[in-house]
DNA sequence: CACATAAGTTAGTGAAGGCTAATTTTTATA
DNA sequence: TATAAAAATTAGCCTTCACTAACTTATGTG
């Protein structure tokens, strides 16, 4: 019963409550969203529409509307010409993202897969592990770990082949 | 060089000369539909808008334009009224999406995870997974299969845990 | 064979999520 | 401080992908 089990279950009963964010894709959208503007106000101090824009592809106005969503249903707040700023509920939202984001790459170069490739996978792939999933992530981490304390043996063979 | 590869440039050549099925989300999209349907003909020898509907949780409605699109850009053909056949193009895309299922699947099993959130995982994860990371998912299952011929060492412990 | 039911199709609606172009506001600098 | 540039917003358009309701076609059974 730690920390991210309460924001875990935040999350949850957040997903629940709203009737919107409810489909995947929409999820998927939401957490990358939150991801990315805790990592611009961990790193620059503010989130900005035209720096979430360049970081995903798409214009402002695309980033203008999809924020406008966010808003709506409780993830972040901004006023006009003004940065983004996550809720509460957006910072929880941010918090298990990165989390399963962090441990997804991580189990990836772990199991011999290139840090590139690593990195654009977990991206991908953050949105559909399941907890059990996540849990096996964790325990491979923990058994890796405990191999790279006594070298010698198997850590994931052929590494950097793309 | 073998055949797998041969069809996994096939669909690589085939995403980029059609200009449609271009963005991510389209192409899941597009992988899950072929992949059922190939499903649903070796299951059934006929893949029905119906029965594509009942599984994709959809109504028939939804699955006749998705169906449409499918035929626009190559990937199935169908006669008002008729069932839904692949393309040669369509059965490829099916066999690489069911080829990097079933190793997703097996991975996650392999790793401990229960085999009902492997499968409901695997769903989601296969349309992200690189080469790169396929192959590390095969090395880890030769690795495992060869552990699984002499017993007693680690294979992902505390199964089970939903 | 008639006709009820199942399956498939079409039409019309709506939200999401993308774009460009035009406009407004903010910011920086000459 | 005036003004140019950057950023943000708005308006209008498009496609995807979902729905319901109404309709057509196929199918199976009395």
């Amino acid at each position: 019963m730690n920390a991210i089990d309460n924001e875990k279950q935040a999350v949850v009963r957040l997903a629940e409550r709203f009737g919107r964010v409810r489909d995947a894709h929409q999820r998927e959208q939401a957490e990358d969203y939150v991801e990315l503007i805790a990592d611009l106000i961990d790193g620059h101090g503010e989130a900005r529409v035209v720096d979430l824009a360049g970081r995903l592809g798409v214009t402002n106005a695309t980033v203008n509307n999809t924020i406008h969503r966010l808003q709506r249903d409780g993830l972040v707040t901004s006023k006009p010409y003004r940065s983004i700023f996550l809720t509460e509920e957006g910072r929880k939202l941010a918090e298990s993202a990165r989390e399963r984001h962090r441990i997804v790459r991580a189990f990836l170069v772990a199991l011999g897969v290139d840090a590139d490739s690593a990195e654009a996978d977990a991206e991908g792939i953050e949105h559909h592990v399941s907890d059990a999933t996540l849990d096996a992530f964790r325990r491979y981490l923990g058994h890796a770990d405990a191999r790279e304390a006594k070298p010698g043996s198997f850590r994931g063979a052929r590494q950097g082949g793309a």
